[in-house]
DNA sequence: TCCCAGGCAGGGC
DNA sequence: GCCCTGCATGGG
């Protein structure tokens, strides 16, 4: 699979995405967590929820009471842990950082990665989006559609990692390039396998498939 | 009514 | 180490 062609013609025929949707670093963060297993949507209902209460900042997060910021993002399903999860995450940045995000992601990429996977609940794919999206730098991460697209070339049985590896070593080391072929295979997912998710053979246009292959 | 969505952690084996 | 389950709301 020629990664390069794959980007380019999903770039023809989607356009731009302009991941990640965020005004700030912070919401980044959040919002990588809150997407855990949800969609967009409820995502950006809860993120409009934290703005009006004017929560999304790691002071005020770590500082409001548990209820409320449950009451927030409760569309976001799992809200209970997720609430937890981002409020340790900002007092994380807040005692270890004086609440400065850019102070805490500016750090080598690696320490960074292995500091955000030290976090309660974040795994690879949160750290990875973390990474690239919200500290700009060269980090590839592996989400379901990602693994579906794969399937769909013979690379199923790939772990995390040995993916993301196989993804950084095929592509322009360039951040635009890894932000925008993300959000891309996402795109394509979404377009194409809505109504069954895990047919490999549907999850990419037939048309794309046959000129990537 | 059932299935799934841009995962993760904790337990059993 | 791998596999299973709980976590939970909202939309198709």
């Amino acid at each position: 699979m020629d990664l390069v062609r794959v980007y380019e013609m999903l770039l023809k025929d989607f356009g731009r995405q302009f991941w990640w949707p965020a005004e700030t670093q912070f919401e980044v963060m959040v919002g990588a967590i809150l997407t855990q297993q949800t969609t967009w949507a409820s995502v950006e209902g809860a993120v409009r929820n934290l703005k009006r209460e004017k929560l999304l900042n790691p002071h005020s997060l770590a500082d409001s009471s548990v209820k409320l910021v449950e009451t927030m993002i409760r569309p976001t399903g799992f809200y209970k842990q997720k609430a937890k999860r981002i409020m340790k995450l900002s007092k994380y940045i807040v005692d270890g950082y004086g609440g400065s995000v850019n102070r805490f992601l500016k750090r080598p990429k690696l320490e960074l990665r292995r500091k955000l996977l030290s976090l309660e609940g974040v795994g690879f794919e949160t750290a990875d989006v973390i990474v690239l999206y919200a500290a700009d730098m060269l980090m590839f991460p592996i989400d379901a559609y990602t693994r579906r697209f794969c399937s769909r070339f013979g690379l199923g049985d790939m772990d995390y990692e040995a993916l993301r590896t196989y993804f950084e070593e095929n592509l322009p080391r360039e951040v635009q390039v890894y932000k925008e072929l993300h959000a891309l295979i996402d795109k394509l997912g979404k377009t194409y396998c809505k109504k069954t998710p895990d047919c490999v053979s549907c999850s990419l246009s037939r048309e794309c498939a046959r000129k990537i292959d």
